[in-house]
DNA sequence: ACCTTAATCGACAGTGCGTCAACTAACAAG
DNA sequence: CTTGTTAGTTGACGCACTGTCGATTAAGGT
């Protein structure tokens, strides 16, 4: 069976133990071998290599692969989620251009971690774990843009009609997404970046309706 | 060594022989296999025997398991080219609501073809191969956008200021495509369907400056 | 009838995965 | 300090799947 169990890592809950080391060690580890090999075609055996420790004792922290990653890109994500919180909480940063600042946030962070969320990106399909916690915060993020919308709507600053706030979110967030993967992917420069958020922080507001130029 | 060497297919070429009846039932045994189990989860072994060949014979016709998904997914692909060239060929349909015709055959196609097209984009990640053919049409489809941006730019009925016709089409693609994938993971019905066809249309709209509403 | 090329298959070796049972280290309680 | 418990470590094992090779048979033309 392929079903991987859940790893002993669950029980190792409360005091900071001697396995706390190796833990950092391993996420280290994939850390670096990320920076020049594809998630994909890593395995196991080097991870365990690079970190020293058996190919057994790894298994002894996470369950597979996959998990690792998780870890790696959970940092990620929720440094991101905490950027965008700390934006959507301050009233005083929503001027106008409508969403430069958190566009920006995120693609910066993402270039920063360029090799876990390139690879996590990339292991979405095959991973539903991954996937998981992609998607949710992906949602969140659709939620918080939705109401931001809805409320620029009811102060009359975006038109209230046609596709749902929601529906425009989702499909906003998609775009953004992705093209912020296909920057990645092909190792985006800084210009790049720079051309993107405007690129994205135009269609938001002309797709929220906030900028009929 | 992993890296698989070319079938032997690519010598069968000109005569219509015995083993193209084979080549098609493979095909057609991977199309069926797709219907219940996720590409990822499939093996070489579960389609031969599906297609009622031995594992060897399969290696035979394709290289690997992702040369078979390749060819599947070209189909569809080149049936949605045709389509978008047939479409973009005739000025008469170039009519408002943006491009609502060009999205809606797309999203039609795609779901006609849910199983494989899903599967192509889960495999993206992890196949080049599959990876190429899309970018290829992908960014065909977008320069073929970025040609009627300016057209509509240079008749006066959208801005020019801003961003590239390019970038906003690379944009609004990638929001394109990845709203359909996840219309199609999620199983979409015909009036999610509808809705996102609604959706799109009016972000294509919005965000090339046509609909300044 | 013959020969070339297409097609088929069984067997093989390689790779990586996840599990197991046995072993050692840490450390608390008596 | 010895004894028991839990944390950590490991080599060896079996499994599933992959891709290749060489031998063998079927087609189809001349």
């Amino acid at each position: 069976m392929s079903t991987p169990t859940t790893s002993r890592r669950g029980q190792r809950e409360a005091k900071p133990r001697q396995g706390d080391r190796r833990e950092a060690a391993i996420l280290d580890a994939t850390r670096a071998l990320l920076a020049d090999t594809p998630f994909s075609e890593l395995t196991i055996g080097q991870i365990a290599a690079a970190a020293e420790v058996s190919r057994s004792s790894l298994y002894f922290y996470f369950a597979n692969k996959a998990q690792i990653l998780l870890v790696l890109y959970t940092e990620v994500l929720e440094e991101m989620t905490a950027e965008l919180e700390r934006w959507f909480a301050d009233p005083a940063r929503h001027a106008e251009p409508w969403s430069r600042a958190s566009i920006e946030a995120a693609v910066t962070i993402a270039r920063r971690n360029a090799n876990i969320v390139g690879a996590a990106l990339d292991s979405r399909g095959a991973d539903p774990e991954i996937d998981r916690a992609l998607t949710t915060h992906f949602d969140r993020a659709v939620s918080r843009s939705a109401l931001l919308i809805e409320r620029e709507r009811a102060a009359g600053l975006a038109p209230a009609g046609g596709p749902t706030a929601l529906a425009i979110a989702r499909a906003l967030m998609h775009m953004t997404l992705n093209s912020i993967h296909e920057l990645l992917r092909c190792g985006g420069s800084a210009s790049d970046a720079a051309e993107l958020v405007e690129t994205l922080t135009v269609l938001w507001a002309r797709g929220v309706g906030t900028d009929p130029a």
